[in-house]
DNA sequence: GTCATTGCAAATGCTTTGCAGTGCC
DNA sequence: GGCACTGCAAAGCATTTGCAATGAC
């Protein structure tokens, strides 16, 4: 995670100490937070922090390329700390809890040229949906 | 298209001219359209149709699996008429403009059980995201 | 005639923005 | 010490909701 923090000083980021706090509470455990949730591990580590302020930061970071933004259900996008290696979500549509899942194969190349449009692909999206283990029995 | 409004009676709908012009501009040309452009196209036909109207009629839709709901990119989520049949999304992230994409293979298979987590899957999204040759074009 | 459906307007949830003050480099 | 960054509060957008009036069956 000092990583992180390493690159964006790279990136003429200043290092204050609220987004020292983003970035650690991203580097946590590795779910996927609402900004609201980030917010409010934030507080308890630097009460002063303000939501305006992690909104921004996670802007940046998705700017960036550190950070990547999932939409799940239209409702609070989620934010994705482990943008650095290719892999899908699984989402519980009981709780709306993120798993990162990484199967094989390259989806890039199911998309056939004659199916393209004239348009230049630059990634792929894969999200299974489904129930988890305590969804499912309740 | 007036099979569409005919599963709708079969199913206890009450016919009225507000959902018989969402359904109608959902039938027109086959483009992801946002809440709020079906709204504006519905008041082209009807202009005393309310926006609540519109909203609750594709929420109806939807849960009857009549329409399917694509939440892009965090904003408004669009709303696609082509439920009944499986397909994939091309996604110009320029114009934000949606294609139907319909490539082989059943993207299912594709995760093994190992990385199923004990969910149960009941469907998965592929998305592709790129520019579309206008947008390339800029 | 009944009751689902509509329209309005206000409320909600998430996110962004304007601006004065703060503090990193 | 300059200027990027912060916090606050207010604005913004997409969507939902409460409730009385309406109209499909």
């Amino acid at each position: 995670m000092s990583d992180l923090l390493e690159r964006l000083r790279d990136r003429g980021w200043r290092l204050t100490a609220q987004r020292r706090v983003v970035a650690q509470v991203l580097d946590g455990d590795h779910v996927h937070y609402t900004a609201d949730e980030i917010h409010a591990r934030a507080v308890e580590l630097l009460p002063e922090i303000s939501r305006a302020t992690v909104y921004n930061t996670l802007g940046e970071l998705v700017s960036l390329g550190e950070v990547l933004e999932v939409s799940t259900d239209g409702r609070a996008k989620r934010y994705d700390p482990n943008a650095r290696h290719a892999h899908q979500h699984l989402i519980c549509e009981g709780c709306g809890t993120i798993r990162d899942v990484h199967p094989a194969g390259d989806p890039l190349g199911s998309l056939p040229a004659a199916e393209r449009y004239g348009f230049t692909i630059s990634g792929v999206e894969v999200t299974y949906r489904g129930l988890c283990p305590d969804c499912a029995k309740a």
